[in-house]
DNA sequence: CGTCTATTTGAATGTACTCAAAAGCGGTGG
DNA sequence: CCACCGCTTTTGAGTACATTCAAATAGACG
């Protein structure tokens, strides 16, 4: 159950085996089925969360109506909504279960006792928060710099695990174009 | 020379005089002419900045040698390659003055002894990377799901002090679109 | 097996781009 | 101070890329 995360941590900073379980027992497990929804927009973000098993989305719905897939997240990633987490302010973001999912959840208080019991994990925390921020700057750059093939030649290189298993919409989806479009490129891709 | 940057400070939290005068004690004062580079692609950014007077813009640099400007930054505003500053990484932004612009510049060092003497100040600089991250959340957003005129419309709404000052090329290059398309959205506008 | 949703394919449309040329504007040196 | 040069902005024409709408096909799930 805890395998997964303390490696993830331990690529960051190191832990001893008391660090270890005084982090451990300050999670809960949550299981979610395809679907579901974990958190919605206009509540405050309480966790942070870890993905186990299983593979989330992350997503914002626009004034049309439309969804905009900000971040996908499986096994050995982060998910949450930083902002509303940090803030503690309603959230703008969604996050839902793309398939049957497993986390580990950690909540704002419970980060605080962490900081204030094992003081290594503030670092590995800012980490997060800073590996977020960079994540999105390059969006941001490739959003603008280039053509939607280019941007799904990306994505592939950089999650080829994704690529197999999320629908064909969601990574139209993130990538900001339509199903129809994705469809296309995709067709064009195998020529090659 | 530093009633903006205190000011500026203290819509976030409240200085003693002795705090304030510490402060600035580690400021340093930094000027430019128009179009001066302050810092570049390839060095660690030393820096984060106020801009006390003008106006400097971030941008990137891609493999097709055009620029994307990341972000503006006027009077009372923050500007740095935040992720360089925090990893002591090579950035991968550069920075440039649009106008003859005045800063106050702090570094990395200053910051820490500044922590360690005032800790309130790590609540303010945490609060402007949260900001960071978020203005950069909504650039995503944006970007996927608004047109060009409509992401023109946003910004001038949101940085209307900013259309009447900047170049029309630099606007363009911020919004993604070519300063032909601009200037065509722009004289559309004028028409209503 | 049937229903519902996801994906593919086609045709027409629209938005923004490229390339080219003209007009406007600002700064510099004579 | 004015003339000139270089850069920015505008305008036009043609093009490319992605979208919309519609319909057909494929796939998933009960």
């Amino acid at each position: 159950m805890y395998e997964l995360i303390l490696k993830n941590i331990s690529r960051f900073i190191k832990l001893t085996e008391a660090d270890e379980s005084f982090f451990i027992s300050l999670l809960k497990v949550k299981k979610l089925r395809k679907k579901q929804v974990l958190q919605q927009e206009g509540q405050i973000a309480r966790y942070q969360y870890f993905i186990n098993k299983g593979c989330l989305r992350t997503y914002m719905i626009d004034d049309k109506a439309q969804e905009h897939i900000i971040q996908f997240a499986i096994e050995d990633w982060w998910a949450g909504d930083l902002y509303s987490f940090l803030t503690q302010t309603p959230a703008k973001l969604n996050i839902g279960a793309v398939e049957t999912t497993e986390l580990l959840c950690i909540d704002n208080p419970a980060l605080e006792m962490l900081y204030q019991k094992v003081p290594k994990f503030e670092r590995f925390f800012r980490l997060l928060i800073q590996n977020a921020y960079i994540a999105n700057q390059s969006r941001i750059i490739e959003s603008m710099s280039l053509t939607a093939d280019e941007r799904y030649c990306k994505f592939i290189e950089r999650y080829p695990a994704m690529e197999r298993r999320l629908p064909l919409k969601h990574i139209a989806s993130y990538l900001g174009i339509t199903p129809e479009s994705l469809s296309r490129i995709r067709s064009q891709y195998k020529k090659r």
